[in-house]
DNA sequence: TTCAGCCTGTCG
DNA sequence: CGACAGGCTGAA
């Protein structure tokens, strides 16, 4: 679900509420979720009297940061976090957790459960970020992406997927990325023109802004950091849309699967 | 570089 | 009922 505009949004959101709060209570739900990630119930439960000072994001992952550790989260699929000024469990069958702080409730709920989550030292977060994640798409300098579409190998789209080398693009941002840059997905990454090249990178940051203007894209379960849905959904040009009239030519939108990830595009606009 | 697998839900 | 869904990993 949640790529980097919906991240931003949900980090953006929790700020008003939580920079400066203290945790007062941990209330796990879903034990197994955290064996899966390989946290001990009871160093989530050791967060207990500190204050979160800094919630940062890299890419589609999300930091809270307290006086000695940092909670990351990947929100996967369905993952969401939300924000609530009293409690409201009653009817959520897939929270995991809920982080109780002096200004209000957290929750983390999660319908698939492809989210991930890791507890790692204050000092360690940097490397972390480093170890996992490229440069965030809302950061990079034009001349680092230009760099590294002239070193890539394979398809455009592929490229833009991959966080290692780029962090924060998912499947809605990256299909309608390429439409708007007009060049097609299977494109070789070396073979951009170097005017492609620079109107990819002007493309990526006006789709990512405004996306965030917008408070992300709702397709089914995204929800921000108040439990609300976003709008861009509403903008987007061909994400979703095979079969239908491409918006500048007419032309019907093709689809086909790349590395497993439906891609919907335009065979006469994208070169 | 495909492809199943991790999970649950919705749509046709 | 099968196909597909904002992600990612690890095995063939």
């Amino acid at each position: 679900m949640p790529e980097l505009p919906e991240v931003e949004t949900i980090k953006r959101d929790l700020k008003n509420y939580l920079l400066g709060a203290i945790l007062k209570e941990v209330l796990i739900v879903n034990k197994n979720f955290l064996t899966k990630n390989k946290i001990e119930l009871e160093e989530l439960q050791n967060l207990k009297n500190s204050r979160l000072f800094e919630l940062e994001r890299r890419g589609k992952m999300l930091a809270l940061i307290f006086e000695k550790r940092a909670l990351i989260f990947h929100l996967g699929l369905t993952g969401a976090l939300i924000f609530q000024p009293s409690p409201l469990f009653a009817d959520n069958k897939h929270l995991i957790f809920s982080l109780l702080f002096d200004s209000g409730i957290l929750s983390f709920q999660d319908i698939r459960k492809f989210g991930k989550i890791w507890l790692i030292s204050k000092e360690n977060l940097t490397n972390f970020w480093q170890a996992n994640l490229g440069p965030d798409a809302l950061e990079i300098t034009e001349e680092d992406f230009i760099t590294l579409l002239k070193e890539g190998h394979g398809p455009i789209k592929a490229l833009l997927l991959n966080q290692k080398k780029l962090a924060g693009l998912g499947n809605i941002y990256a299909t309608e990325l390429l439409f708007r840059a007009k060049i097609h997905p299977l494109r070789k990454a070396e073979s951009l023109t170097p005017e492609e090249r620079r109107t990819l990178y002007r493309e990526m940051k006006a789709l990512l802004q405004e996306a965030i203007a917008l408070r992300g894209s709702s397709i089914r379960d995204y929800v921000d950091g108040l439990g609300q849905k976003g709008l861009f959904q509403e903008r987007h040009l061909v994400y979703g849309k095979k079969g239908r009239p491409c918006p500048l030519c007419q032309t019907p939108l093709e689809y086909i699967p790349l590395q497993g990830r439906g891609t919907t595009f335009c065979p006469q606009c994208q070169k």
